[in-house]
DNA sequence: GTTGTTTATGGTAGCGCTTCCATATTTAGG
DNA sequence: CCTAAATATGGAAGCGCTACCATAAACAAC
């Protein structure tokens, strides 16, 4: 491999100069420039990034840190985040979190240790305290679908008390009265607040909220069939059920359909994320549309901002999530 | 932060034999190390990985090159590989190469600018030549799902062909004889390969391949659905269709539904991949099993076993696919 | 011409580690 | 007790760059 050394050598130049090709911003001569360009492409040389960082103590690479590496919901995340900040000549490493405090801890301090300029982290099981003492070390984090109070200047946020309040207020209006709820952990602060949202939702209407039509799932398909399969267990009688999430959902639809329930006139359902496949389950499924995709946009502009300094205009913090109605909730007759 | 010489001034050692308690392969006396892991632990010390890159020439990360970040097969695959290597210390940088030759070069580019020790990539655009010559740099090349002739040991591929027929042969052994082709994209070599395995199929039971059976999709959703509108379009008669992967065919679902097709009688369907999500469809997917899980993990083993002289056995270099017999397909009465 | 400012280039000290070589020190074998 | 091997530690070069300081040349203003 050619280093900055063998090239300022065939261009009869500093090494200093070389550098200051390297990296466009100073000084140098129209015809010095091309000879020092010339002599990178006959020695076929690209800089080493790792040299480069060591000494610039930057590594233009942010850590990204989601709970897992499959599952719809993060894919769109990742995916919306790497390529706002690749088109900005960052890159990003990725690891998951699993939703489990030591991985989680485990998973950021790995990004540290890489030197990551910044970090963008979906992590729920960590504690706030946790999350701003380690702002204030060397690496900044901010945080995506999380709100802490003390850091929210670094938080992309979306309103999960709406999301859930709006789930619930939609088959509220359509009749429905007797309504179950399968939540996520509710240690993740996005169940809980979906949840407030349904006991809001509830209450405005003057219903009670009844522990025993509250499910916790796991937020993975098998999540929602199981939280179905116990409220028939339990003889409940119901025609609607909100899900804290869509892949729960999905879970829903098969084990009703399992119960040869006809769906959606034995039961109405909500999904919540509005995630890629929603729109292709039997019955196209109502869901609460999670702008995840313009949030982790809006997580890499603000990275691009205050730790990179680039000009981005308008960072909105707190994002506000639509209902959408599709096939999976009808009129109750 | 606290550097290795501050350690050593701390621990009253050299920087010399900090480097050897960090490295932990090295004499040093039990004392010594005890005084050295002290003054870590006093000073908070994380070692610098990119320092230890540029020093080592080693940077114990492996690039990923998956096509898209978001879409179920890629997630299982990067998370399985990634799992597998981070068990081993090691850590993954991912990028996406979009199925397009530029990006895919782009990423591949800018994992080998970032000293990866070993790239994993899953391309579909480059061709086999650059491939091969890329392989002869620094930075060796594993593929994963596709198959070069020319540097098989660096290979994890599937036996597509094979996929491709078990689905066309079950269709067939149900009695069906009208079966339509939704493919991938057939620069893509999995797509071409099943679809071969699809004629192959035919061909055994004195078929004739019929130009008009085949729709080339995207391999999502929407190749499905526009696959099936296409057919029905040409008026074609047909009672089964094979889609070249399960997000086609949840999309060819949601197109029969919408033209009223009552599923599986009226229209068998079967998919390829076996990802998470057919087991939640309407009907449940029949599918050909990519071991996709497994292939992620092998290489993994690859890697850590030829770039990390790990020891790993029974290394498996061509997998092969299972048919997954569920719902949506039945025997014709 | 003198002075000051802008533009252009070179020199060199690190960044925080690893690694090789040199030098003690301890242990084992006879 | 002597020698050789094994064990234990220090010293220093260098990985490939960046960044700061110094210096030189070119240009402008008076």
């Amino acid at each position: 491999m050619a280093t900055i050394y063998q090239v300022s050598e065939l261009a009869g130049v500093s090494l200093s100069t070389v550098s200051r090709v390297l990296n466009e911003n100073d000084y140098v001569s129209k015809k010095t420039k091309q000879k020092v360009l010339d002599a990178m492409e006959q020695l076929g040389y690209t800089p080493n990034s790792i040299a480069r960082s060591l000494a610039s103590n930057c590594t233009n690479s942010v850590g990204i840190l989601v709970s897992e590496l499959d599952g719809a919901f993060f894919g769109e995340m990742m995916s919306a985040i790497e390529a706002q900040l690749r088109a900005a000549g960052k890159h990003v490493i990725i690891t998951p979190g699993h939703s489990e405090e030591d991985k989680e801890k485990n998973g950021l301090e790995f990004l540290i240790s890489r030197n990551c300029d910044a970090i963008i982290a979906h992590v729920e099981a960590v504690s706030d305290e946790y999350l701003v003492k380690l702002n204030k070390g060397k690496t900044p984090i901010y945080l995506i679908s999380r709100y802490v109070d003390k850091m929210k200047e670094n938080c992309i946020s979306l309103d999960n008390v709406m999301g859930g309040y709006l789930a619930t207020k939609h088959l509220l209006n359509q009749g429905h009265t007797d309504i179950t709820y399968i939540a996520g952990p509710l240690f993740k602060p996005d169940a809980f607040d979906r949840l407030e949202g349904h006991k809001k939702a509830l209450k405005e209407h003057g219903i009670a909220f009844d522990e025993q039509t509250l499910f916790v799932g796991d937020f993975k398909e098998t999540g929602g069939y199981n939280g179905l399969e116990y409220f028939f267990s339990k003889k409940r009688k119901f025609t609607a059920v909100v899900c804290a999430n869509d892949e729960m959902a999905s879970g829903v639809m098969k084990c009703a359909r399992e119960h040869k329930l006809d769906l959606p006139k034995d039961l109405a359902i909500v999904g919540f994320d509005n995630v890629h496949f929603t729109n292709y389950l039997y019955p196209t499924l109502t869901t609460i549309d999670n702008p995840v995709e313009k949030m982790g946009i809006m997580a890499a502009n603000l990275v691009l901002k205050q730790v990179y300094k680039q000009n981005r205009s308008n960072i909105e913090h707190i994002f506000t999530p639509d209902l959408l109605v599709r096939d999976s909730t009808t009129h109750l007759v």
